[in-house]
DNA sequence: AGAAGGATTCTCT
DNA sequence: GAGAATCCTTCTT
């Protein structure tokens, strides 16, 4: 099994972990095991990230020590998973968009209700059945409620880079970031 | 206490 | 391509 990257990987800006994500896996004790193919990256004085009005109950995660999760709901349905970056005290995170399965299909299939393909967040989310109650906890992989642990995978040969999805209320400079990263060259979407 | 709005996905057409 | 589902967080009276 692959060496699990260790808290202090994480102690870097975020546009620099994002790209570097992909390919790597995602572990959890369950035997689910998904490959990283789609990441977006947040940061500090970035109108796009939840964070950049202040520090409150759901964000404060995002202020904290690096390699910690920040999960949380969105649209009242998905469940959004997020590695924390950056040295405790600044923000940073990165948002993982999109896998594919390595190990535990059954199970994915089952959470997901049939399907498999994992594009776009909430799918991850799903597949991983994340829990809020997660966010703020460290990576690791084995604890008794964030049982989920990165490890070093197969890093991508290749990716590209777009702006980011979803966040049209950003301001143009934020907007018009090229901080999504995505496994391969230049091909289809998440959506 | 009330209201607004979302880092989305699915199901149609 | 458009619209619904769905509920928590945050901001405003």
């Amino acid at each position: 099994m692959d060496a699990l990257l260790p808290a202090d990987w994480f102690d870097r800006p975020a546009p620099e972990v994002a790209p570097d994500l992909l390919g790597r896996h995602l572990e959890l004790p369950d035997g689910v095991v998904l490959r990283i193919t789609e990441t977006e990256a947040y940061t500090a004085y970035d109108t796009a990230c939840h964070a950049n009005k202040g520090i409150t109950p759901r964000t404060a995660p995002l202020f904290g020590p690096p390699g910690h999760l920040y999960i949380y709901l969105c649209y009242g349905i998905h469940r959004l998973l997020n590695l924390v970056t950056d040295s405790e005290g600044t923000v940073g995170c990165v948002l993982i968009r999109g896998c594919t399965i390595v190990n535990g299909r059954p199970t994915v299939r089952t959470r997901r209700g049939g399907r498999t393909d994992l594009r776009g967040p909430g799918k991850v989310g799903q597949a991983l059945a994340l829990d809020v109650g997660w966010s703020g906890m460290p990576l690791a992989r084995v604890r008794p409620l964030a049982s989920l642990g990165v490890s070093e995978g197969t890093p991508v040969a290749h990716h590209h880079t777009t702006p980011r999805i979803g966040i049209d209320y950003a301001e143009p400079v934020d907007r018009d970031r090229l901080w999504r990263f995505v496994a391969g060259k230049k091909r289809s979407r998440s959506r």
